[in-house]
DNA sequence: TATAAAACGTTACGTACCGTTTCATAAATA
DNA sequence: TATTTATGAAACGGTACGTAACGTTTTATA
């Protein structure tokens, strides 16, 4: 792809930035309720249509702003018992949804227009990357024969991933470090009785 | 609790069943993003103080508009064993669910202000209300053996209820009936190799 | 060097709902 | 009959939407 250049002005890079700069301050300050696009351009200093012209809409350009934030996945070292690896892995999901902004992220996750193409980037980033590194997890679980090899592998990351956005959203219970090992010790050793 | 006669005239029950009738039809036509409270007042022909003499935004009638819809658990009858009474559990959990109701239902779970009396209700009534009889399977399971005794049951609740949730609002993957026997199988069996 | 193209900030516009208030009217109790 | 409360209709001020028009600024191209 080499960069075809435009003819006329070209976009103002600050312009762009500090967009994304007021709509995190927005997000932190008032909520993702009172990211309005005219408190975002008064915020910037910017006009309107200049908004309009980078993101479709309100709920576009939160996202944008979201995923600026999100900080990547750590990555986790492979040690000698993925299990032992799959648990650091939710450990540090729970840790970094438990924050203001993942619940934002979740929240935007939910409420989102589900086919817009903004909509499979924000879940791309946000969701789709930590759950490749648990599949790989898994995968080399069954490898390693720590895990019996018909396990249906997707249902079982959304076993992972389903309890924590559940307890996200709706706040019934707390979401910590505790949690995480129960999940993973439940979902490894099963409800039977140990033999 | 002794039916106190108010003193004026009494409210209409006729306007307050034409305004959840009209609700109703606009969640099906439209969807809740134009559920307003204008649009409902138009099509009930009421005033558009009446409505808001019974709930305090659109959000609240919406809600109110979902429970009186929603299908009651028709509740799982016991079997000898309770793992398959929790299977047929969580297939009818997923068969309420996976419908344009169910998806409303969910959607308004996710982005409801968490301390409203009428969010608490609902939540008590759709999701609640189920999740109680899966605590009840699960304590039967354990009492008959099919379940190790420590298990700690609100994760195991949550891993079940989340997932259902997980796919509902991100729509990854499709919610089938597969799926319930593959929660099912895999939180009753674990992810070791069978001795 | 002139021209066309594109983005810029400003301002204004019409639309959609919000939630509230006012009004005359209807329906109940005291 | 007087009082009280709910009703539907209409209008209100307010917020935010998304778009269009404007003149200005910055760039590539002819």
């Amino acid at each position: 792809m080499i960069e075809q250049k435009r003819r006329g002005r070209p976009r103002s890079a600050q312009a762009e930035a500090a967009i994304l700069k007021a709509a995190r301050e927005l997000l932190d300050d008032a909520g993702p309720a009172r990211l309005t696009i005219e408190a975002v351009a008064a915020r910037a200093k910017v006009g309107k249509p200049t908004i309009y012209r980078y993101w479709a809409n309100a709920r576009e350009l939160a996202m944008a702003a979201l995923m600026a934030r999100m900080p990547d996945a750590p990555g986790v070292e492979e040690s000698q018992s993925a299990l032992a690896d799959l648990r650091t892995h939710v450990r540090g999901l729970i840790a970094r949804f438990s924050t203001t902004r993942g619940k934002q992220t979740a929240l935007m996750l939910a409420t989102a227009e589900r086919d817009s193409e903004i909509f499979k980037a924000f879940r791309n980033q946000v969701v789709m990357t930590g759950r490749e590194e648990g599949r790989a997890i898994l995968a080399r679980a069954k490898m390693s024969g720590e895990v019996r090899a018909e396990l249906p592998i997707e249902t079982a990351l959304d076993m992972i991933y389903g309890p924590i956005f559940f307890r996200l959203l709706t706040v019934h219970a707390p979401l910590t470090q505790s949690f995480a090992d129960e999940i993973v010790g439940l979902i490894s050793s099963g409800l039977k009785e140990p033999d």
